[in-house]
DNA sequence: TGAAAGAGTACTAGAATGGTGCTATTATGT
DNA sequence: ACATAATAGCACCATTCTAGTACTCTTTCA
């Protein structure tokens, strides 16, 4: 599946939420106020954010009055870092993408013969990329401005016709 | 989680396989000699290939020596369009992605304050559109070539690099 | 007419995901 | 000193998704 896990998705507001405050230069919020403030189920939400702390994205403050800061810049955490530490390493194929020798993972029978290995790779390398220049300050930076691209490439977007059609037949880029 | 499940895979490589032959002009082949030749498992295969058939991205022919040959030109055979025949709808994210209107999904509970809400949007956006421009027809060519893109950009990948990292510092892109 | 092939459907086992609960530890404020 | 509020670190359950198999029916060709 192509899409962000809901914990993922929890995260990344989470983690907006903090980048916020870090703008702002206000301290530590406990994951009960954040909880509360955008809805999200309290258990949860504190299994993700002991996660992101202890991936070191995360600051925690134990004890009373405590609560979780950013552990660096908003600039300096990407979208692919949260993924990685929410979901484990991204894969695009399970086969040939250049990390069957991650994790013990048994290697595809076709490797040899495989007739899309290598674009298989590019696309799972595109991806990865512009998950890495996603970064929490851009995330942030809402609506009417552009996505910031390390390749020197941006679209105008014509946010009003990102349905994904069902057809076949139907493109998606306008 | 952001990949291709199995079933989308071998759908791929079944499709390149298929592609292939369209391009020399060769007919139509049975599932069971694509899945021996691919080592893939025959009944799971015939599901796959059923599935593309019924979408339209595959003819069909019953009978003895029937099978199936592409019902269109790799070159109008997108790999989003695979992935939402065997996946469903590409959806980034389970709330704020412009999908939620989609199948009876409950909407977002948060999407009025969601700070993230439009970059996620638009990231959705970016992610359909690049794999709108990747065709069956830039799967096959293998190797040392570039990614077609239709935003203008190609990047000069070091495939050799792509390894995805598990450390939380360990930039993707080098 | 029999064999080969797709069409359609149903089913099972295992893994991933979403979500909860409990106890221990740490710091704060009174 | 002590109650309280918060994170740390587990373990756990229910549901959904995924991979893979099986069976019957229909069609076509030799």
């Amino acid at each position: 599946m192509i899409g962000l896990t809901r914990k993922t998705d929890y995260g990344l507001v989470a983690l907006s939420c903090l980048a916020r405050r870090w703008k702002e230069g206000d301290g530590a919020i406990s994951a009960r106020t954040i909880a509360h403030q955008f809805g999200m189920p309290l258990p949860q939400l504190m299994n993700i954010l002991k996660k992101l702390a202890t991936a070191g994205m995360l600051q925690s403050h134990r004890g009373a009055s405590g609560g979780y800061e950013l552990a660096r810049a908003p600039e300096q955490i990407t979208l692919l870092q949260v993924v990685v530490v929410m979901e484990g390493p991204v894969r695009f194929a399970a086969c040939c993408d250049g990390c069957a020798e991650l994790a013990g993972s048994e290697a595809c029978p076709i490797e040899s013969h495989c007739p899309i290995r290598l674009s298989i790779r590019r696309i799972h390398h595109r991806i990865t990329c512009f998950l890495n220049e996603q970064t929490l300050a851009n995330l942030l930076e809402d609506g009417s401005k552009r996505i910031a691209s390390s390749a020197s490439v941006t679209l105008d977007l014509d946010l009003a016709a990102t349905t994904v059609m069902n057809g076949r037949n139907s493109p998606i880029c306008p």
